[in-house]
RNA sequence: GGAUCGGUGCCCGAGUGGCCAAAGGGAUCUGGCUGUAAACCAGACGGCUCAGCCUACGGGGGUUCAAAUCCCUCCCGGCCCA
């Protein structure tokens, strides 16, 4: 990374983005400075794909590396048995080993995407790693007496994390999820014995277990390792980040589970309030680019710039450019308040982006209700739901409501003689082909 | 192993023989206002062949004209004792 003379130190770059919660010791910041450096972050594989709630520590990782240092992505395949006590209410279901290394494969390549694995990359090359790896095949009186003796159950029953669940009242805590601290401790230990790194990143949940694994590293070695938490992503009302607004749905990385023109109408449709943040969280964008942006928000925020600079950034990241191309059309085609004369290759362009089915010429010919139409095509989840959204004034064919639960559609709604435009709510668009 | 409390719809949580598809809250959905924001207001919110029917209150069985509610049994969790 060649900086340009206004470029920014790692760590400045760091603070300037909000991105630092916590610090075990400040002097990391010298050293974040001076590169050289290898962290880590831990990711749970309890699915094939990372979702939007991976993306912070994907992409504060790529920082690190860009900075100089050497990232490692630790995928949990052995804590990923055991699962974080951390904010479950309650206990969680333990994958099969087999489903967890699929997963490991995943997301392995979507990796790749954020971190250069490159040889070439020298000293800054990125490694993925699996704890199962050293989990898996160590035995149990080596852990308890070289890790456990360590810690008092004392403070661990003290985390946060685990405190929730004791207070809970209903829900108790296995033994099982219970050690999960000291797994996670032990493999800061050991990256750090095997690997030389210093740094563990996580988000401000994971402060307790990146302070025991300081600990621990102290405790076997002697040496001096440090954590790095980044705030929780929040929207204004306090919820998660990372479910998908219509739908409840996660938000994935992956464009079989989300197309990239989901996730670009999820990005696009982020508040005002939080845009800022997230900008300055998912993106690389440098920082007085984002301040400009900031500004337009304020001062014109129905043109949404920050919100399409956002997605434009995540998606050329997650999924490159040529997709980024294609969400962008197929959200401007839609949106653009037009749908009826849009061109027949620009619908045709749309199917595949935009949620979309197919229907046979004869089926439409007998003029099959509305109803029926929207939840085949899996707009709407059931009939009584197609029933609503019709009953309620939410729903749309070519743009028009449709009123009347006894509505049709026929050959005359098709645009170019083969395309049904279905919508539901003001943003739920459907695509239908019909052959 | 014993004692005891509990398991209700996406989540939390009332209900403790009929008026229960089950209060209330949250989430979600739709409409309004806007900017494909937020906040706010209003409505909806198990399914279907929809004035009726089916499925549902941890699983199975039973009592009853009638059960989420009573009984038996099994499973799971909390808590206490051993």
């Amino acid at each position: 990374m060649a900086g340009s003379l206004a470029m920014p130190t790692t760590s400045e770059d760091l603070r300037a983005r909000g991105l630092v919660h916590q610090v075990t010791d400040e002097s990391l910041f010298d050293r974040l400075d001076a590169g050289g450096l290898t962290a880590y972050a831990g990711f749970d594989p309890t699915a094939d794909s990372l979702h939007v709630g991976h993306l912070l520590q994907v992409c504060t990782l790529r920082r690190l590396q860009i900075g100089g240092h050497r990232p490692i992505a630790l995928a949990g395949g052995g804590t990923g048995m055991i699962g974080d006590p951390g904010g479950k209410s309650s206990e969680r279901p333990l994958l099969s080993v087999g489903e967890i290394q699929a997963n490991v494969e995943s997301i392995r390549s979507q990796l790749s995407r954020f971190l250069d694995f490159e040889e070439s990359a020298g000293s800054r090359q990125a490694l993925l790693l699996d704890n199962a790896s050293w989990l898996a095949p160590m035995p149990l009186l080596e852990f308890l007496r070289d890790t456990g003796k360590h810690f008092t159950v004392n403070q661990m029953v003290a985390k946060e994390s685990v405190k929730s669940r004791l207070e809970r009242p209903d829900q108790g805590i296995s033994f099982t999820e219970f050690s999960y601290m000291l797994l996670q401790a032990f493999d800061f230990a050991r990256l750090n014995e095997d690997h030389g790194c210093t740094l563990q990143i996580g988000g401000s949940d994971q402060w307790g277990n990146i302070v025991m694994g300081v600990e621990l590293v102290r405790k076997r070695s002697g040496g001096h390792a440090f954590g790095l938490t980044s705030p929780l992503v929040t929207k204004s009302d306090g919820t998660k980040f990372g479910k998908s607004d219509s739908g409840n749905e996660r938000v994935w990385l992956d464009a079989a589970r989300t197309s990239p023109y989901g996730l670009y109408q999820f990005l696009l449709s982020a508040e005002d309030a939080t845009v800022g943040t997230y900008l300055r969280f998912f993106t690389f964008l440098d920082i007085e680019e984002i301040r400009t942006l900031d500004v337009e928000t304020a001062e014109r925020p129905h043109l949404r710039a920050a919100q399409k600079a956002l997605a434009a950034s995540v998606i050329d990241l997650v999924h490159g450019p040529g997709e980024r191309r294609r969400a962008e059309e197929a959200s401007a085609a839609l949106f653009g308040g037009q749908v009826a004369s849009l061109d027949e290759a620009t619908i045709a362009d749309l199917v595949g982006e935009v949620p979309s089915s197919t229907m046979s010429t004869h089926e439409l010919e007998v003029a099959p209700l509305l109803i029926d139409v929207m939840t085949d095509s899996g707009l709407t989840a059931s009939k009584a739901e197609a029933r609503r959204a019709i009953e309620q004034g939410g729903a749309y064919v070519n743009d028009v409501a449709r009123e009347g639960l006894e509505a049709t559609v026929g050959p005359d709604d098709l645009l170019h003689g083969r395309f049904l435009v279905l919508r539901r709510g003001k943003r739920s668009y459907h695509v239908v082909l019909v052959s």
